[in-house]
DNA sequence: CGGGACTTTGAAACCCTTCAATGCCAGTGG
DNA sequence: CCACTGGCATTGAAGGGTTTCAAAGTCCCG
């Protein structure tokens, strides 16, 4: 697990629910490892603040992230007793809330509740992970960089309508859609030329047009 | 649910599972519609012969497999209380076992050890969802087919080995991996000339050379 | 034997990856 | 304070891959 930690040790506060009185919170600096893939799947998690990025990697060597988690999303859920993925903050400042399986698991057992929101849980990163193979699919790199916006948008706390602050780099969203960063880039600026997005920075984004990014522009240039 | 429908009655047989008294075989022919989207989710299912493509519509009007299910594999787990995809048969003589969703939850709620098998479903499809995604990630589409044959060649039963029949179409490979039909016949005709795989008919395929299929080519032609 | 769906192949236009170089920004150490 | 460094981002150019439109070819079932 993690070796730079301040957690503080106090039970989770969360939204009550039983399953919460388990946890325990960890900090993490950007690019720490959370769980590594082939460890063994001790314990769950849930993105308290910051965000953290599932990784997968291929037999190529390239890396397919197949998932970005943002404050309320779990992880850490595997089928085996290993965990089949490596998990990352992407940000300084990462908090998550550490549930130790046994003891979730054992709760669910005790109290169906508890099993239907850890039901619950897992069902919703489905999902997610529907939404990104929705998004990975489209024909075109603008096209997936637009869904990848929007997707953001709708999952990111809305400070000011339509404003999104990646909490991500190009390259990490090279890997979420499984194209270049130079094409991330590129495809980025399109949308800025077009007038469709404006950016302040190159993390801020600022979507002008949702409609128009929905319907899925072709062309790049 | 199915309109044409000849399920024997009968409780299903299964793994020995409590979950599986509850069950009633269905039989369907081929493309016919198990569940729709945006249908209230009344029921699970399992794949006991045959195939079944779990389907969502994207704004553009085009469509994105986000599953292909062999016998074993269950489908019709949503987080909301609709399907968020539409399930169709693939083959003639596809027989699924219908699960009805309230007493399946109740039996979880009463039995944990069902509430187990329960969750364990859920997470092999994640298991699925996210060996997908690290196909469709894969940068060409001689590897993206490369890459469907070997896992198909995995889930599908052993007859001979290295032997596998696609369950599919050209079109639905397409939509599974993202990519045209074109290019899906294409990629296999080229993987076919340099002689990794070979054919008998249209469906039936032979993986000559696993591991080159593996190391994953980047010509088409 | 015919129709329809599925599959293959061709050609042109376009898109993406790759390699390369530059620009940008923040943090570091002199 | 400032140059320096390293990571991230942008842009360019060339080559190759994919989509799209089109047209045969093939297979299966009625």
């Amino acid at each position: 697990m993690a070796i730079d930690q301040s957690g503080t040790g106090t039970a989770g506060s969360g939204q009550g629910s039983r399953l919460d009185a388990l946890a325990v919170r960890l900090k993490f600096h950007r690019n720490q490892e959370i769980c590594g893939q082939g460890q063994r799947a001790a314990n769950w998690y849930r993105v308290v603040r910051g965000g953290v990025r599932r990784c997968m990697l291929r037999s190529d060597g390239k890396r397919q992230i197949v998932g970005l988690l943002l404050p309320g999303d779990f992880f850490g859920l595997t089928a085996g007793e290993e965990y089949d993925y490596s998990a990352e903050s992407v940000a300084e400042e990462t908090v998550v809330s550490v549930y130790p399986r046994r003891l979730a698991e054992a709760l669910g057992d005790s109290d169906p509740t508890v099993a239907r929101e850890i039901r619950a849980l897992v069902l919703s990163v489905i999902t997610q992970l529907q939404t990104q193979l929705l998004i990975m699919g489209r024909t075109t790199a603008t096209e997936k960089v637009s869904s990848f916006l929007l997707d953001m948008s709708h999952r990111l706390p809305n400070n000011a309508p339509g404003r999104i602050t990646l909490p991500v780099s190009r390259y990490d969203i090279a890997d979420y859609l499984g194209i270049s960063a130079e094409t991330v880039s590129r495809s980025l600026s399109g949308l800025n030329q077009r007038g469709l997005i404006s950016f302040k920075g190159t993390r801020q984004v600022r979507i002008v047009n949702p409609h128009a990014l929905e319907d899925g522009y072709r062309a790049a240039a």
